[in-house]
DNA sequence: GTCAGTGCAAAAGTTTTGCATACAG
DNA sequence: CTGTATGCAAAACTTTTGCACTGAC
C-alpha cells in the first residue's frame, strides 16, 4: 500500500479535524487510524473486522473494540462514514468521501462492486422533486450474483 | 383494517403454502399470523417490532420471538420478504411482493414513500450485465427532506 | 405415528456503557 | 490543569440454538 501524501486524503483528514473541532472533540491518534485505516482500504468493514485488522498493523496503539464503536458512530453521525447492512451479514462501514457511488453486492460470496451511473442520478433527482422531496443523499444497492459463484454453482 | 377478501393477500398466501410444501415445511399457525402481519401493516417492521405486534393481537397464540426470527429468515430466504437496513435504526423486514418499489426516506421525520421507476430499473439491469452479475434484486433510497419538514424548517 | 415446528431458556454474538486512567488542548 | 477519550470488563441488546413437547400431515 502506498504511503500517503495525497491531495484528497488531506482533505478528508481536514474536514475531520474540522469537525472535531466544531464539536469539541479531541483529534486522537485512534481517531486517526481508524480514518486512515477506512481510507487506505477501500473496503467495507465491519466494526469488527476494522478492529481485527487496526490491531494487527498497528499492535501497539492497542486500540479496543469500544473505540472502533465509537469512532464508527462518530464519524457516521459526521456524515464522514456511511454504514450500510446487506442480508444476514450485518453492518459494514465506509467512508462517504466519494460523491456519488452505489453497491452491486453478491449474495453467495458478499463481494461487493461499486459503481456509478450518472443517468440513474438524474432520475433519482427527478423522481426527489416530484414528490417535494429535498434530495440529501441515497444508497443503491444492486443484489444478484457474481461472475465466479455463477462459475461455481454451474459447476456442482 | 379491513378484513382480508383480497386476490393479492390469496396468492401471497398461496405461493407462501406452495413454498412451504416444496421444501416440505409444514403450514402453521404462526408463519400464517407472521405474514399476514407484515401483509396487513405495510410497514417496515424490526423482528422485536413484529414479535410485539404480534403478540399484543394475538396473545392466544402466544408467539415466541425464536419462531418470529425463524420465520424471518425463511421468508427471506425463500425470496417472500427482504430485509433492509436504515441508517441506526437496525434491520427491518417487508414483503417483497410488490414487484419492485424502493423507498425515498424523510431524514428529519423518518417518513417512507415508496416509488418505483421503470428507467431505473432498466439501468440497474443494464449495469449488472455490464459487470457479469446475475441481478436478482435490489434496495434503493433516496434520502432527504419531505415537503412538510421543509418548511417547518423554513418557518424555525 | 412421524417428524418438523414451537416456546422456552440458555447460549452466542454484537454493541454500548461505567469507570479509572491516559492524554489532547 | 481540565475534561474528553481510551481500554477494559461488565452490561445490555440482538439473534440463534438445544431441548422437550406440540401439532401438522
Amino acid at each position: 500500500m502506498k504511503k500517503i501524501e495525497n491531495v484528497e486524503y488531506d482533505a478528508l483528514l481536514e474536514s475531520f479535524k474540522e469537525i472535531l473541532k466544531r464539536n469539541k472533540l479531541k483529534y486522537t491518534n485512534q481517531r486517526e487510524i481508524i480514518l486512515k485505516t477506512l481510507y487506505c482500504n477501500n473496503e467495507h468493514f465491519t466494526p469488527e473486522g476494522l478492529y481485527f485488522l487496526i490491531r494487527e498493523k498497528y499492535p501497539e496503539l492497542n486500540v479496543g473494540i469500544a473505540t472502533v464503536y465509537r469512532t464508527l458512530n462518530m464519524l457516521e453521525e459526521s456524515d464522514i462514514a456511511t454504514s450500510i447492512s446487506f442480508g444476514t451479514q450485518g453492518k459494514k462501514f465506509e467512508l462517504g468521501n466519494k460523491p456519488h457511488h452505489d453497491h452491486m453486492i453478491c449474495k453467495k460470496c458478499g463481494e461487493i462492486i461499486e459503481f456509478e451511473d450518472k443517468a440513474i442520478e438524474k432520475r433519482q433527482e427527478q423522481i426527489a422533486k416530484d414528490k417535494g422531496f429535498k434530495l440529501t443523499g441515497h444508497l443503491m444497492q444492486l443484489y444478484g450474483v457474481c461472475t465466479q459463484c455463477q462459475k461455481k454453482d454451474a459447476g456442482e
